[in-house]
DNA sequence: TGTGAAATTGACCGAGCGGTCAAGTTGTAC
DNA sequence: GTACAACTTGACCGCTCGGTCAATTTCACA
């Protein structure tokens, strides 16, 4: 490895170093999005980009670092945007409703990361990832549907059973919306929350 | 391309040819399965099967054309299974509790296949397959909406966007036990049936 | 037993891969 | 102006990939 080589994370970047590195980030996103993560060479990034080679590897470990960045990256902002929507509420099914609108919603409008989450579930390099986001994305659904339990809103059930359908229901939605490339309408958002909402009342 | 390739579709095959092909189709599938599509190489499958690399290239015209038939006989075996589940059902939402409990099933015992599946989405050579798969399977769920709708045992919605949420919870759940590796017990169906029918006749 | 199709071998090919690095340029702090 | 770190270049490397093919063996059947 070179001397000073992207290994570190603190790494000093100048303003330019930091625009580089993002074009190289959303470029890749694109390109493995739309060719797949595989059949997209570090030669084709650095072409579309206009730069070297070497380039890519100033500011990146391997090509596999790059994705693993990307994954956990996204998992932090898709967790962000759901606690921004629900932040304010009190009541656990209006906690769960916003929780389902702004995951379908943050699913649909970032297509490109949604084909690289389901390659990234194929391959044991990237599934850890992907394991663990899960697991996070699960409890955090389960506690507001325990809450729920708890105060007699809906009948009694495993929460984290139950907040595995909620997450299929918004997870094949968000899917089918990103690969289609369409909008989370709110005929569709409606539909996402009355069919997990009623499901749980009635389980 | 060689005189007799494996191009043509009714290649005369012997006995033994016929065996040879099944050990490489399904040790394809586990390989492919296990390692990923892209890193998993011709050589690795014929060296797993004890053969020499020519013996891929007599009963396959390329690897992209045994992934397209992998995945074609996979939807021919889920539909096949979900016919016989429900064939002797009249009541719609009978039927659509049993479609349910057999895609389940099916998943659960077919994780090799779910993550063929989950990759094949990811790229546009095989991504044109699922989304066949997925209307095709989308569109025999809806037709069971349609005519819960028609008797009045659910209330009226769009048949095909309901449809498409309960292939969300059948597709995540089956996806869930075949990643974890368990199998669909009775519990995990009970609870994906009531989610739907509750929330079908919610919405 | 002879014959032709089916099946098999594995060395070989051109292409492209991820990654390296010596050399050079740019930016900035003193 | 000088010194040093940040940045950039692109030829190059070793390797593996999917796929080919001439030569050979196996087998069904006449």
């Amino acid at each position: 490895m070179p001397a000073s080589s992207a290994k570190s994370a603190e790494r000093r970047l100048t303003a330019r170093g930091k625009e580089r590195r993002d074009h190289l980030l959303s470029y890749s996103i694109k390109r493995f999005a739309e060719n797949g993560y595989h059949p997209t060479s570090v030669a084709d990034i650095v072409e579309g980009v206009g730069v070297g080679k070497g380039v890519f590897y100033w500011y990146f470990p391997s090509k596999e670092a790059l994705l693993l960045e990307i994954l956990g990256d996204s998992l932090l902002d898709l967790r962000r945007t759901q606690h921004a929507a629900l932040r304010d509420l009190d009541d656990p099914l209006a906690r769960l409703e916003h929780g389902i609108r702004a995951s379908i919603t943050w699913a649909a409008s970032h297509a490109d990361i949604m084909r690289l989450v389901m390659f990234s579930w194929t391959e044991e390099t990237f599934s850890g990832s992907m394991k663990k986001g899960r697991r996070i994305n699960i409890a955090d659904t389960a506690k507001h549907v325990q809450d729920a339990i708890d105060l007699g809103l809906i009948p009694t059930g495993d929460p984290t059973m139950l907040a595995t359908g909620i997450r299929g229901v918004t997870d094949e939605i968000g899917r089918q919306l990103a690969i289609d490339g369409e909008p989370a309408t709110d005929e569709v958002l409606d539909s996402a929350v009355r069919l997990c909402l009623y499901g749980l009342k009635g389980s």
